[in-house]
RNA sequence: GGAUGGGUUCCCGAGUGGCCAAAGGGGACAGACUGUAAAUCUGCUGCAAAUUGCUUCGGUGGUUCGAAUCCACCCCCAUCCA
């Protein structure tokens, strides 16, 4: 039944598992092409914070999605599925698979399940004229609380009011925008999109270690990029004008120094609270993993941490599939 | 050896006779998520069972109907004096 689907390998997994090296042995094996699916790779002068895989690292395997920003450019969901599914056009008339390797399990799901994030023409040219309707809802929020624009959510999508904390201001303002735009509720337009399946013939990869070791590793990561210059890396980006309200600038590393920088914590405490941040951060993407249905876990201490066994695993699953012979 | 301050649940830290399994914060754990997602937000955190019971606030022994809170002695820590 899937095959009229094209191939697809998903290689995910929290931060810091080791998802890169792996990544590019695994093209490697089966002629691939990599699509990163990363939300911060794709700015170009974020190298270090963002643990960018180096050109030796590729070893000649083709890379997408990465570089193809400048970081004072916003980026998000839909502009990467947009973007994603040209890369896979061209993979695919190459005859090669795509490896899509990343965190972002967000994006992954809307490359994979293709969720529609058309008809809101108002905010597809946005990029100089952040919409003003969500910067009302901003400026109210500011001003009334959040609990009076739950309030307004509740007239116009009572669905969503009830799902949506009234603390949780972004998806409460998404989710009024989202019906001013269109006249549609947005719950209405997520009840649809969850029920939609891979439109690929795909492998859902989700590699995976011991809590402990996956923490030691970030604490031990974190103090490495340190060493390479991230401080530096920050400055310079700060120089090209970028500030906090930057969507590149939220992104794990920048965040943090770029407060140091503007005096608001001490080095140490914004070294503590990168780690603490990263830590949390690898939790998320454990817990909407284990929600998406289909995924193949790789617990790398079942294959005595050997990339060799772990690779012939995947190879199993992925011939067992069809997707390589 | 003497003086003073202090030892509270994983950590920090409040609590000075009942309303205390014990504020608050942190961490840990769990969850939500459909155009900012490395973002944003929620729940939970002594043990066992529905309203309850059990074990906790350095140790031991007292006072009291009742103590983390009062008393005695002891142990440990910090600072100061010797």
């Amino acid at each position: 039944m899937d095959e009229k689907k094209s191939p697809l390998i998903v290689l995910t997994g929290p931060t810091a598992v080791g998802k890169t090296r792996l990544s590019v042995d695994l093209a490697r094996a089966v002629g691939g092409e990599i699509v990163s699916a990363d939300s911060m790779q794709v700015y170009r002068h974020m190298n270090i914070g963002s643990a960018k895989i180096t050109r030796e690292q590729m070893q000649g395997i083709l890379h997408h999605m990465i570089d193809i920003l400048d970081p004072r450019e916003s980026f998000n969901v839909a502009m990467f599925q947009e973007k994603s599914r040209e890369c896979l056009a061209q993979i695919y008339g190459r005859g090669h698979i795509p490896v899509v390797t990343g965190g972002t399990g967000f994006y992954i799901q809307a490359l994979l399940k293709n969720v529609d994030f058309s008809g809101e023409e108002g905010l597809d040219g946005e990029k100089e004229e952040p919409g003003a309707y969500r910067k009302y809802l901003e400026a109210l929020a500011e001003e009334k609380g959040p609990d009076y624009l739950h309030s307004l959510l509740c007239q116009a999508d009572p669905v969503s009011a009830k799902a949506i904390h009234a603390n949780n201001i972004k998806r409460t303002i998404r989710a009024l925008e989202f019906y001013h735009l269109t006249g549609q509720r947005i719950s209405e337009h997520n009840r649809q999109e969850k029920q939609k399946t891979s439109v690929y013939n795909s492998c859902y990869f989700v590699l995976n270690d011991e809590r402990e070791r996956l923490y030691s590793r970030i604490e031990q990561r974190v103090d490495e990029m340190l060493e390479e210059g991230l401080v530096e890396e920050v400055k310079a980006l700060k120089r090209m004008g970028c500030h906090k309200g930057m969507v590149s600038m939220q992104g794990l590393g920048y965040k943090e120094i770029l407060a140091w920088l503007e005096g608001e914590c001490t080095y140490e405490q914004a070294v503590e609270v990168l780690k603490r941040d990263t830590r949390h951060f690898a939790k998320r993407q454990l817990t909407w993993f284990r929600r998406e249905r289909e995924v193949i876990w790789v617990e790398k201490n079942r294959f005595d941490y050997d990339d060799e066994k772990i690779l012939e695993f995947m190879l199993e699953k992925l011939r067992e599939r069809g997707i390589v012979s």
